[in-house]
Formats: structure tokens, C-alpha cells, sequence
DNA sequence: TAGTGGTCTAGACCACTCA
DNA sequence: GAGTGGTCTAGACCACTAT
């Protein structure tokens, strides 16, 4: 087989992989015996056996050489969405409406979870998303107005408090956590549905550096799906 | 600068990008500009950029250059977990309990999913999985027979039915929906809960090449978290 | 058409780790 | 110590696309 293009070499071994050539845990060829399977330089074995052992397929030890994973582990990877596309993706019209804007201290989970002192103050954002004018989800928002001090001078009219943010720091760290909760009567109340209905929740905090940023929790609209691919 | 290694470029170039050095959309320099500063081969600097485009920091088109993204989208990556494993981790005991097994003519719903003609029957598995002897989740799942029939042959005393479709199907693709529901009897009953409490609620399907194997549904114990990163 | 990134090569040296 | 992967280099050619 003379296959130039590490993208070939790559499926090809993956392809041999699916196939069961290799078994679990198996040793496949080193680099050398492949480059001269395949007719191309070590580096294009290289790089094509190094993506695969990126995607959890393949694991690779100097002199150990290189093993088919014993336990794959599948991993999802999604967007965290911007509400907006989401819903715009949709056709759908976008709108949101902030309805609690407000400077003062934080519950102490909040002020640990954004390191902030006992008697520092915050700002407190309560935000309502709309799709086509029927809500979609809740935004309860705490942000940290010492790592982001401009943000008090911001108005939030046309553009929503995550996309403010999302242009002035955007390339921030972050955490995120993703249960089900039952809504509570303000929930249940902001998103014209029953308290006690299952509420999909998106709990993040973000950070640039050593400074914590904002922390988030999005409750949205009973029978909203995350979707994703393995 | 005389830094040689894709890694530290790599950390180098991200840093600057976070520093604003380069604003969202701007310009950075050509490949063998950056070679030059940093003292190193363009296949380094070219590395470096691919890992960070990879990341969705950087837009490379040829000719056009390479561009800070301007509209940056965060990925998080998570595992999809083997519930053992999640168990086990938190340092509890893992019980598994199959409460039904048979073999049925499926739902419209999963015989599509599955790809399974109108009269097929496939098999059908209901597990309960335990932590430390308290439900966690309740498994439904539905398995085409025509792409494993070896399935009818197993028994899940030892390990569950998930672990078996690892270990004979180990390479497959698959999507995945994240949802909350409210509990209905059924799954209140199984995880000891309330009915209307919300369960965290996955929704796989998994397949091999153009083949589907299985359809499942998990139901999580009321209070369930998934976490990832950003 | 010219400038950019995408890729391949051949060779080299290093770092790790198994036996 | 020896064999493996990890990485760098210098040069080359190609593919794409902005102008």
C-alpha cells in the first residue's frame, strides 16, 4: 500500500482497528514497520498513531510502543451554547429581557465559588431568554465587578450580559455542571410553567488567569435537549 | 525569544492571544514570521497553530492567514461514563441488577433509531445500578440483535450489559441527548424516589459503521451531576 | 498570480522505559 | 543497553484563495 497523507494513514489504522485486526489492548507495529507497510516517512506514521492516541483509541510509550486502548473511553465533546444561536439556529427570533440588575453581597457559595471577601459586594444579573416570544430559559448571575469593573458601566440593551462578557474576556476558563432540578415557584413563574415541572440546569463558573469572572445558572424550559456526538 | 518545542509556542502564542495582543478577528503573523521570532523551523510554529486551531482559538485559511477567532465557541469535553467507574471512583461499592430481559417486537420510536424492519423482534434489558446499595440509575435499553446476536448467547450475572457491548464492540460512534424529565411511577419505583421528582435523563444510541447496536436509556437518582471542563 | 498554510521527507538527536 | 516514541530541522512541493 503507498498511502501519502497522514489523514489516510490515520483512518486506515483506525479502520484495521474497528476491523479487529488488532485486539484489545494488542500491540500494533512500531512507527519504523509501518512507515515501511505504508511507503511514507516515520514523521506521517507519527502524526497520524499521535491523533488517534488524542481521540483515546490508541496509547503510546517510548519502548512500551504503541497498544490498542485496553479501556476506550468515549468522549463527547459540545459547544456550550450562546443562547442566541441556539435559538437563532432554530429560525427562531431571539429576545431577552433582564429583569433584576442588581450590586450587593453574594451568598457565601457564590462568594466562594468567585473567591470574593466577606463584605465585597457583586453584581447580581436575573435575565429571561425568549424564543419566538415563549421563554427558554432562566439566567441567575453573579459577576465579579473586581476582575471586571467595566462591566457597571455597561448597559445590557442590545446584547445580553453573557455576549458582553463573551466580547471583553473571551477566552476565559471555565467549569460547568448539568443536572435536573424541579423548578421553584420564581423559576416555574419566569418561564410561564408549574413549579414542580423537571428543569434542565446548566451550572458554570469562569475564570481568566486566577480571577474568577462570573458564575451562571441557566434553568431552561421544561423538554429542552443538550445534543451531542460521540 | 529562542524557544524550541510546538508546546511552548503553542502556550506562548495562547497567552498573547489572552493578553489581547492580537484583538478578536486580527491578524497574526505568517507562519515564517513567527518562525523567525521565536528561532525555530515553521513546521514548529505550524504545529502550534494547528493544535490551537483545533481548539477553535485560531481560523487558518490559506493565503488569507491566520486570525484570533472571532467568534470564540467553547468546547467542553467530558467522558461519557461507564457507571461502574463513576461509582467506583467516589470510592462506593457498584451493584448492578437486571429486572427484565426479553425479546420483543420494539416501540415505532426505537425501531427507527435502530434501523430494525416492522416484524423484528430485537432484545430488551431493563438493569437497576447501585451505589453503595442505594439505586442510581435506572437502565432501559434496546439492543438490535441482527448486529450482535451473540448478545442472546450472554448472561449478565458478572458484568453488566453495557460492560459486555464494550468489550465485543469496543470502537463504536454513537449520539447522545441530555434532558430533564419528572419521574414517572415506574422510575420512582425503581430508584426508590417520587414520582415527579426530576431525573437527569441520557439518551444514546450507539452504532458500527452503518450498523446500530443499541438504544439506551438512563434515568439518573434525583440530584445526579454531571461536570465537565471548559 | 502571488502569498499563505498543508503536508511530506530524510535524517537526526533525545527521553523514556523495558528487560 | 537497546528499542521505542517525541520532537526538531531544512527544504521542498502542493492546494487553496485573496487580490
Amino acid at each position: 500500500m503507498t498511502n501519502h497523507s497522514h489523514h489516510s494513514v490515520r483512518e486506515s489504522i483506525r479502520t484495521r482497528i474497528e476491523n479487529g485486526e488488532w485486539s484489545l489492548g494488542a500491540l500494533i507495529p512500531a512507527e519504523k514497520d509501518l512507515s515501511t507497510e505504508y511507503g511514507c516517512a516515520r514523521t506521517t506514521i507519527n502524526r497520524a498513531l499521535q491523533a488517534l492516541a488524542d481521540e483515546g483509541l490508541l496509547i503510546r510509550k517510548r519502548k512500551g510502543g504503541t497498544r490498542v486502548c485496553a479501556m476506550p473511553v468515549r468522549y463527547a465533546k459540545f459547544e456550550i451554547p450562546i443562547i442566541r444561536e441556539q435559538v437563532e439556529a432554530k429560525g427562531d427570533q431571539y429576545r431577552h429581557e433582564l429583569v433584576c440588575k442588581k450590586r450587593e453581597i453574594p451568598p457565601s457559595d457564590i462568594r466562594a465559588k468567585l473567591n470574593i471577601e466577606d463584605q465585597e459586594k457583586a453584581l447580581y444579573l436575573e435575565t429571561i431568554h425568549f424564543s419566538n416570544s415563549a421563554p427558554l430559559a432562566v439566567e441567575e448571575r453573579w459577576v465579579n465587578t473586581q476582575a471586571v469593573p467595566e462591566i457597571l458601566q455597561a448597559s445590557f440593551d442590545d446584547i445580553s450580559v453573557n455576549e458582553w462578557l463573551v466580547k471583553t474576556v473571551p477566552f476565559s476558563s471555565g467549569d460547568v455542571l448539568f443536572s435536573a432540578q424541579n423548578m421553584n415557584e420564581k423559576i416555574a413563574a419566569a418561564l410561564k410553567s408549574d413549579a414542580g415541572k423537571a428543569t434542565f440546569v446548566v451550572d458554570r463558573t469562569t475564570w481568566v488567569g486566577d480571577e474568577f469572572i462570573t458564575a451562571i445558572k441557566l434553568y431552561y424550559q421544561s423538554g429542552f435537549e443538550l445534543y451531542t456526538q460521540l
